[in-house]
DNA sequence: GCCAACGTTGGC
DNA sequence: GCCAACGTTGGC
Protein backbone atom coordinates (compact mmCIF):
# COMPACT_ATOMS: atom_id res chain seq x y z
CA UNK A 1 0.00 0.00 0.00
CA UNK A 2 0.87 3.36 -0.71
CA UNK A 3 1.30 5.21 2.23
CA UNK A 4 -0.93 8.37 2.10
CA UNK A 5 0.63 11.41 3.16
CA UNK A 6 -1.99 13.84 5.08
CA UNK A 7 0.55 16.09 5.59
CA UNK A 8 0.86 17.39 2.04
CA UNK A 9 -2.80 18.64 2.34
CA UNK A 10 -2.69 22.45 2.25
CA UNK A 11 -4.63 24.53 4.41
CA UNK A 12 -6.50 24.94 7.92
CA UNK A 13 -7.83 21.52 8.36
CA UNK A 14 -9.33 19.36 11.08
CA UNK A 15 -9.24 15.82 11.88
CA UNK A 16 -11.93 13.39 13.16
CA UNK A 17 -12.64 10.12 14.53
CA UNK A 18 -15.96 8.42 13.35
CA UNK A 19 -17.33 5.15 14.73
CA UNK A 20 -19.55 2.23 12.76
CA UNK A 21 -20.28 -1.09 13.58
CA UNK A 22 -19.04 -3.10 10.70
CA UNK A 23 -22.11 -5.65 10.25
CA UNK A 24 -24.24 -2.03 9.89
CA UNK A 25 -21.44 -0.14 7.79
CA UNK A 26 -17.93 -1.60 6.91
CA UNK A 27 -15.46 0.73 5.58
CA UNK A 28 -16.13 -1.80 2.53
CA UNK A 29 -19.40 -0.87 1.91
CA UNK A 30 -18.41 3.24 2.17
CA UNK A 31 -15.66 1.54 -0.41
CA UNK A 32 -17.88 0.46 -2.53
CA UNK A 33 -20.68 3.10 -2.78
CA UNK A 34 -17.77 6.21 -2.30
CA UNK A 35 -19.76 9.02 -0.63
CA UNK A 36 -22.34 7.97 1.82
CA UNK A 37 -24.56 10.16 4.19
CA UNK A 38 -23.96 9.64 7.87
CA UNK A 39 -27.22 9.15 9.40
CA UNK A 40 -28.57 8.21 12.44
CA UNK A 41 -26.87 10.26 15.12
CA UNK A 42 -28.60 10.42 17.79
CA UNK A 43 -26.33 12.27 20.25
CA UNK A 44 -26.64 16.08 20.73
CA UNK A 45 -22.38 16.48 20.86
CA UNK A 46 -21.50 14.11 18.18
CA UNK A 47 -24.56 16.32 16.09
CA UNK A 48 -22.89 19.59 16.96
CA UNK A 49 -19.07 18.31 15.58
CA UNK A 50 -20.82 17.56 12.61
CA UNK A 51 -22.96 20.86 12.54
CA UNK A 52 -20.73 23.21 13.73
CA UNK A 53 -16.94 22.25 13.44
CA UNK A 54 -16.52 19.96 9.94
CA UNK A 55 -15.94 21.54 6.86
CA UNK A 56 -15.42 20.07 3.54
CA UNK A 57 -12.12 17.96 2.89
CA UNK A 58 -11.53 17.30 7.14
CA UNK A 59 -10.06 13.89 7.05
CA UNK A 60 -11.72 11.11 9.66
CA UNK A 61 -10.58 7.69 10.65
CA UNK A 62 -12.89 5.03 10.50
CA UNK A 63 -13.53 2.93 13.53
CA UNK A 64 -15.19 -0.41 13.61
CA UNK A 65 -16.70 -0.69 17.31
CA UNK A 66 -18.79 -3.51 18.71
CA UNK A 67 -16.88 -5.96 16.84
CA UNK A 68 -14.27 -8.76 17.36
CA UNK A 69 -11.19 -6.48 16.41
CA UNK A 70 -12.42 -2.85 17.36
CA UNK A 71 -9.98 -0.32 15.54
CA UNK A 72 -9.13 2.45 12.44
CA UNK A 73 -9.86 0.83 9.51
CA UNK A 74 -9.72 3.48 7.14
CA UNK A 75 -9.46 7.11 6.38
CA UNK A 76 -12.55 9.00 4.89
CA UNK A 77 -13.19 13.20 4.28
CA UNK A 78 -15.88 15.11 4.80
CA UNK A 79 -17.57 15.44 1.83
CA UNK A 80 -20.34 18.26 2.75
CA UNK A 81 -21.62 20.64 4.85
CA UNK A 82 -24.25 19.40 7.47
CA UNK A 83 -27.36 18.92 6.35
CA UNK A 84 -30.74 17.46 7.82
CA UNK A 85 -30.58 13.68 8.55
CA UNK A 86 -33.63 12.86 6.91
CA UNK A 87 -34.11 9.75 8.30
CA UNK A 88 -35.53 11.15 11.70
CA UNK A 89 -38.87 12.25 9.41
CA UNK A 90 -39.09 8.49 8.54
CA UNK A 91 -41.38 6.33 10.83
CA UNK A 92 -40.30 3.29 9.25
CA UNK A 93 -36.44 4.23 10.05
CA UNK A 94 -34.71 2.85 12.58
CA UNK A 95 -33.82 6.20 14.00
CA UNK A 96 -36.75 7.63 13.21
CA UNK A 97 -37.68 10.19 15.66
CA UNK A 98 -40.62 12.19 15.88
CA UNK A 99 -39.22 15.15 17.84
CA UNK A 100 -37.57 16.39 14.55
CA UNK A 101 -39.42 17.25 11.46
CA UNK A 102 -37.75 19.45 8.12
CA UNK A 103 -38.87 22.34 9.37
CA UNK A 104 -37.06 22.61 12.40
CA UNK A 105 -34.49 19.49 12.08
CA UNK A 106 -33.04 18.06 15.56
CA UNK A 107 -30.24 15.70 13.98
CA UNK A 108 -27.92 16.88 11.37
CA UNK A 109 -25.41 14.98 9.18
CA UNK A 110 -23.07 15.31 6.92
CA UNK A 111 -21.95 13.35 3.60
CA UNK A 112 -18.39 11.21 4.44
CA UNK A 113 -16.43 10.32 1.15
CA UNK A 114 -14.18 7.15 0.92
CA UNK A 115 -10.10 8.03 1.06
CA UNK A 116 -8.49 4.31 1.42
CA UNK A 117 -8.37 1.35 3.29
CA UNK A 118 -5.64 0.68 5.37
CA UNK A 119 -3.55 -2.87 4.87
CA UNK A 120 -3.82 -3.35 8.03
CA UNK A 121 -6.30 -1.87 10.60
CA UNK A 122 -5.03 -0.04 13.58
CA UNK A 123 -6.63 -2.41 16.40
CA UNK A 124 -7.32 -0.53 19.77
CA UNK A 125 -5.27 -2.64 21.69
CA UNK A 126 -2.48 -1.35 19.90
CA UNK A 127 -3.89 2.24 20.27
CA UNK A 128 -3.67 1.52 23.94
CA UNK A 129 -0.22 0.55 23.68
CA UNK A 130 1.47 3.57 22.40
CA UNK A 131 2.72 6.05 25.06
CA UNK A 132 2.15 8.77 22.62
CA UNK A 133 -0.96 8.19 22.43
CA UNK A 134 -2.01 8.81 26.07
CA UNK A 135 -4.44 11.44 26.45
CA UNK A 136 -6.56 10.40 23.60
CA UNK A 137 -10.25 11.34 23.80
CA UNK A 138 -10.83 7.78 22.17
CA UNK A 139 -9.06 6.17 24.79
CA UNK A 140 -10.50 7.94 27.99
CA UNK A 141 -12.33 5.76 29.96
CA UNK A 142 -16.15 5.31 29.80
CA UNK A 143 -16.05 7.77 26.39
CA UNK A 144 -18.96 6.42 24.31
CA UNK A 145 -18.62 9.63 22.15
CA UNK A 146 -19.44 7.99 17.92
CA UNK A 147 -18.06 11.56 16.77
CA UNK A 148 -14.97 13.26 17.94
CA UNK A 149 -12.09 15.44 16.92
CA UNK A 150 -8.55 13.63 16.82
CA UNK A 151 -5.45 16.08 17.98
CA UNK A 152 -2.92 16.93 14.97
CA UNK A 153 -0.33 14.74 17.17
CA UNK A 154 -1.74 12.45 17.68
CA UNK A 155 -3.26 12.18 14.22
CA UNK A 156 0.56 11.91 13.07
CA UNK A 157 1.43 9.72 15.74
CA UNK A 158 -1.04 6.93 14.09
CA UNK A 159 -0.59 7.84 10.43
CA UNK A 160 2.70 6.53 11.66
CA UNK A 161 1.78 3.09 13.16
CA UNK A 162 0.16 2.37 9.36
CA UNK A 163 3.85 2.26 7.77
CA UNK A 164 4.09 -1.79 6.96
C1' DG B 1 -23.74 -12.22 27.73
C1' DC B 2 -21.98 -9.04 31.22
C1' DC B 3 -21.52 -4.71 33.00
C1' DA B 4 -19.35 0.00 33.67
C1' DA B 5 -20.06 4.39 32.17
C1' DC B 6 -22.62 7.73 30.26
C1' DG B 7 -26.71 10.48 28.30
C1' DT B 8 -31.57 11.28 28.57
C1' DT B 9 -36.07 11.40 30.63
C1' DG B 10 -39.42 12.71 33.72
C1' DG B 11 -41.39 13.09 38.45
C1' DC B 12 -41.12 16.07 42.10
C1' DG C 1 -33.05 22.21 39.34
C1' DC C 2 -32.31 17.68 41.39
C1' DC C 3 -31.73 13.02 40.81
C1' DA C 4 -33.38 8.18 40.27
C1' DA C 5 -34.54 5.23 36.70
C1' DC C 6 -33.86 3.81 32.35
C1' DG C 7 -31.72 2.97 27.76
C1' DT C 8 -27.54 2.76 25.08
C1' DT C 9 -22.70 2.18 23.98
C1' DG C 10 -19.03 -0.66 23.45
C1' DG C 11 -15.10 -3.31 25.37
C1' DC C 12 -14.29 -7.61 27.22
Amino acid sequence: MVKLDTTQRTGFMQYWLMKSEPDAFSIDDLQKVGTEPWDGIRNYQARNFMRDDMKIGDLVFFYHSSCKIPGIVGLMEVASESYPDFTAFDSNEKYFDSRSNPEKPTWMMVDVKFVQKLAVPITLQSLKQNPKLDGMRLLQKGNRLSIMPVEKVHWDTIMDMTNV
